[in-house]
RNA sequence: GGGCGGUUAGCUCAGUCGGCUAGAGCGCUGCGUUGACAUCGCAGAGGUCACUGGUUCAAGUCCAGUAUCGCCCACCA
């Protein structure tokens, strides 16, 4: 692959800490222009590719921080895919959103005083298509921001003609199976937007309302209201003109003898009667047992209504207000009427009794509106068999859920669901492709005054591939499409295979479905990927995705969801403009465990940006050693600790790229020192558990795992262990500095690409295999097996960490003076497990800026004035002389050795204990052994301290 | 009504297969004008792992229950 230089150049003056602004749009443009974006390795025989279907977000909406988290985890699970040599494809692309989107679009419209009938179906479309010109780039362009490496020359958009071809062929596959009727059902209807909704287009939210006690009296057989009645409880009175039955649980002993008669409708200019009928649905706990029945306006009404034949009244309209049904009430708002309704009852005497009562209400999800249960003619997909394969596919595994737990939700959904209402009384969408005859459904076809048609019960839609120019049954070619649209989830349900060339027979669709990662919200787990799963399985013969990955909510720094109308909306590009983008992404993918949710702040903004300027820094360091040895080659035992040119700061200093370090790191053991054992082993230490832990999906601690690494171990022990063999010319560390770097930076490139990038691109051309590729993008991520792990390494190095922390805290003890110089006295444990077997790695660590010597034998060591530390694998003393306090020091060591009597107790009861010597592995039985032993011998040692104190 | 999740340091959160003295960041205390970095370094203080019981040689981790906060689903009007 021929590639465009990265230059760094172009990102001037540089100063102080990292500037993200510098360096994140030109290190993209550089991969983008590089076409690392496309699908790698696309060779056949190679590994099975890598993919994930982007989750597209909303034409019309900008960036969110729910888009941020995609667009981060799933850019790490890419990248590193890619950086395993996988072909890979990230797939990215948009939806029309349709009721979303309109309702934006109405709203700029009713700003200028207008509705979508002043413009009519056609130019409406027009101007929602060029609002959808202005917000489209503007969304891509924010998603580019991110560092999302999806491959930009296969978005797709769900108005494209080959997801309009896929929506085409499954609507029409599905009627023709069966699944998918018009009918007149019970529907939730949004009285704003004037459409249908799906179930779980409806939120439920707790509201405090009234329970109405009503009495509705029996009539002689004349007519004539006698004095008994039957009460009801009802919270909805204006939906008593839709009333067509009372119901009574059928084993309610109150009721039995009444079964069969009648009683009034207690409202001003009804005199209707309605039945009293037995229907097992009615809870006889509830209120007073007895039930009103207003098929119209209730789901389980409607269902109990059906059972008893019972005609349903519409005596709410459309938009809320209520219809001629409703006699004197016609025409008022439906909250007006309800509060009217109740005033006449209790004028009227049938109100017995108002109490306030908390109960779930649904509104509608796009407009916030109370949602009004109406009998409709509308298109369902019948679900019953969809959702028995897609259970199955969960059940089975085929397809996996992360985390584990939603996988239950998931299945419960599924076994419990409901036919799927898909036509939406909106204009902006998929329109659906169903027609009618003029002549043979001239009753059904209704056009109102202003040219708008509606399909009336009873039609006989005609469903072809092709759009029908004749009517099958009478021949007649006058024939009228359906005026309405789909459900945005129904061509999003397809966005798996749609977007791949379905239902043509592409390559990619042979290639890259199913997908191998869906990641996206928990929020959307019926919504969408319920969809998808039952979409592809029908359309496939095959589950869509291997893995679902949902992700949690990110919420405020007070744990609250953000809204607008809490005015706490997190906007991501502001964050990355004050933190960077990798610190942004780096915050996020390391914020949460899969599927919890997570509080966004600014002091872990500030942290993620801390440590992306600490590689920053730490980077610049190594670069410039680099550089300044370059410089005065050959001989790395004059290295001079300065480097002549010295970098301004701020600026990652360009080693020459024509005078690479000689010679790969030496391999046998024995040849290095210690320190660089331990980092090698360390690094390869992280490679695998990080391995690990991605291919479990948890991003997150493998995320801090690498950030632990670099900042805990690599930089704060080994940089500054490397900075004495830099100045005095022994072994120079610039291999296992440049080799850890770059190991480093591969490690973390999945969470924080630019700056990652921007760094290796100074260090490639050091790198001893640096033939293979010329960006970090596409370089090879650090692998298990990699390296041998050096154990006896890092238990050394592990004690001589401990030695620098014991001396250094008995400096901070005393408040030994930074410059003060001063001897330690050592004496390793040499019969002890990783003990310290050399003690240049200690003097290497310490001496950077403190002056010490440092004497291994404690015989040599003075016996007044001093301060020590008993450690497991070795004996400290440090002369401080007038500094020393002997009480001071007698008040440490006691301290200390209270706490190693408390903890060889603990360890001696365990080792007391027959069951433990039994019963647990013999590597646990022996570490304890061994602790054991060490905390007596640090007994003995304290011990004797203290006693020649006195 | 059913289901799920959280409860670990002052705050926000990790904690993988049950196993050494339970970790990080922020905050706090003390020291530090270190030739990568003050967006920093070093050292330190700070924990009954919500509670009760159980399993186990061993429990933050597994089981049962309780409390509490939150979420999802559901046809109690």
């Amino acid at each position: 692959m021929t590639t465009t230089e990265f230059d760094l150049s172009n990102v001037s003056n540089l100063t102080g800490a990292y500037d993200a602004s510098q360096v994140e749009d030109p290190i993209y443009a550089f991969w983008e222009d590089n076409g690392w974006f496309r699908p790698t390795g696309a060779v056949e025989g190679q590994p099975e590719p890598f993919t994930v279907i982007m989750p597209p977000p909303n034409v019309t909406g900008v960036l969110h921080l729910g888009h941020a988290v995609t667009l981060t985890i799933e850019d790490a699970l890419i990248r590193w895919h890619r950086m395993l040599g996988e072909p890979t494809l990230w797939l990215p692309g948009l939806d029309h959103a349709g009721i979303a989107t309109q309702s934006v679009v109405e709203g700029q419209l009713a700003r200028e005083g207008m509705t979508r009938h002043d413009l009519g179906r056609e130019a409406f479309e027009e101007r929602v298509w060029d609002w959808v010109g202005v917000t489209r780039p503007r969304i891509t362009a924010q998603a580019r921001r991110m560092g999302a490496s999806c491959d930009w020359e296969r978005t797709a958009f769900t108005l494209d003609p080959t997801p309009r071809d896929a929506v085409r062929k499954t609507f029409v596959d599905l009627f023709n199976d069966g699944k998918l009727y018009r009918g007149a059902r019970i529907i939730n209807w949004d009285p704003q937007m004037l459409t249908a909704l799906s179930d779980v287009e409806v939120e439920y939210r707790e509201e405090e309302g009234k329970l109405w006690h009503v009495r509705y009296p029996f009539v002689d057989e004349r007519g004539n209201e006698l004095e008994d009645g039957v009460v009801i409880v009802t919270t909805r009175p204006e939906t008593i003109p839709a009333d067509v039955a009372i119901a009574v649980h059928p084993d309610d002993e109150r009721w039995q003898p009444h079964l069969g008669r009648h009683v009034r409708l207690p409202l001003r200019g009804f005199d209707r009667l309605i039945p009293l009928v037995a229907d097992s649905a009615v809870d006889l706990e509830f209120g007073t047992g007895a039930l009103k029945i207003t098929p119209g306006h209730d789901q389980l009404d409607f269902e109990i209504g059906e059972r008893h034949n019972l005609e349903p009244i519409r005596v709410v309209d459309w938009d809320g207000t209520l219809t001629a049904e409703a006699g004197l009430y016609a025409g008022m708002d439906r909250n007006e009427a309800r509060t009217l309704v109740a005033q006449h009852l209790e004028q009227d005497g049938y109100l017995l009794k108002t109490e306030t009562h908390i109960h779930n209400v649904g509104h509608s999800q796009r407009s916030g509106v109370v949602v009004e249960p109406l009998v409709s003619n509308q298109w369902f997909v019948d679900t019953d068999e969809l959702a028995a394969e897609a259970a199955r596919v969960v059940r089975d595994d085929e397809v996996r859920i992360v985390p584990e737990r939603s996988k239950n939700v998931y299945l419960q959904w599924m076994d419990n669901i409901r036919p799927w209402c898909i036509s939406r009384q909106l204009w902006w969408g998929h329109r659906i492709p169903a027609w009618y005859c003029s002549a043979c459904d001239a009753d059904a076809i209704i056009t109102a005054d202003d040219g708008e048609i509606t399909i009336d019960e009873g039609s006989h839609p005609i469903v072809e591939l092709t759009d029908p120019t004749t009517c099958p049954t009478c021949g007649g070619s006058e024939l009228v499409q359906d005026p309405d649209v789909l459900d945005t989830w129904f061509s999003s349900g397809l966005w798996t295979h749609s977007t791949l060339g379905w239902p043509d027979t592409t390559d990619d669709l042979a290639r890259f479905y199913p997908s191998s990662v869906m990641e996206t919200g928990y929020d959307i787990l019926f919504f969408w990927v319920a969809r998808m799963i039952m979409l592809g399985c029908f359309n496939m013969g095959e589950a869509p995705f291997r893995t679902v990955y949902l992700h949690g909510l990110v919420r405020d720094a007070e744990g609250r969801k953000m809204s607008k109308s809490l005015d706490n909306v997190i906007d991501p590009l502001e964050k990355a403009d004050q933190y960077g983008m990798d610190a942004l992404r780096f915050t996020l993918a390391t914020g949460s465990t899969p599927g919890n949710d997570m509080r966004l702040t600014d002091e872990r903004l500030e942290g993620s940006r801390n440590f992306a300027n600490k590689l920053w820094n730490g980077a610049k360091f190594v670069l410039g050693e680099i550089a300044s040895a370059s410089d005065r080659s050959p001989s790395p035992r004059e290295l001079p600790y300065s480097s002549p040119r010295s970098p301004s700061q701020g600026e990652l200093p360009s080693p020459t790229p024509s005078s690479p370090l000689q010679g790969e790191v030496p391999k046998a053991e024995g040849v290095l020192p210690l320190e660089d054992r331990w980092i090698l082993s360390r690094l390869q230490a992280v490679t695998d558990s990080v391995d690990e832990l991605l291919t479990q999906f948890q991003l997150g601690e493998a995320g801090r795992q690498i950030q632990d690494f670099l900042r805990g171990e690599f930089f704060d022990w080994y940089v500054e262990a490397s900075k004495v063999r830099l100045r005095n010319g022994d072994l120079s560390p610039l291999p296992v500095l440049t080799k850890v770097l770059d190991g480093g930076l591969r490690l973390l490139h999945p969470w924080m690409p630019f700056i990652t990038e921007a760094i290796w691109q100074q260090l490639r051309p050091q790198l001893a295999d640096n033939n293979d590729v010329d960006a970090l993008i596409g370089a090879r991520y650090p692998q298990p097996g990699d390296a041998d792990r050096d154990l006896e390494a890092e238990a050394e190095f592990s004690a001589v960490q401990d030695v620098v922390t014991a001396v250094r805290q008995v400096r901070a003890d005393y408040k030994v003076q930074a410059g003060q110089f001063v001897e330690v006295y050592v004496r390793p444990r040499d019969d002890v497990v990783g003990a310290v077997t050399d003690s240049a790695p200690i003097i290497e660590v310490l001496s950077r800026s403190r002056p010490l010597s440092i004497v291994t034998d404690l015989a040599d060591a003075p016996t007044d004035q001093i301060a020590s530390a008993v450690l497991p694998t070795a004996e400290i003393i440090l002369p401080l002389g007038g500094l020393v306090d002997l009480g001071q020091e007698q008040a440490r060591l006691s301290k200390d050795l209270d706490n190693i009597i408390k903890r060889l107790k603990g360890a001696e009861a365990k080792l007391a204990n027959e069951g433990f010597r039994k019963k647990a592995p013999a590597a646990v039985v022996q570490q304890a052994e061994e602790l054991a032993a060490d905390l007596q011998r640090q007994q003995a040692d304290l011990e004797s301290r203290i006693g020649a104190l006195g």
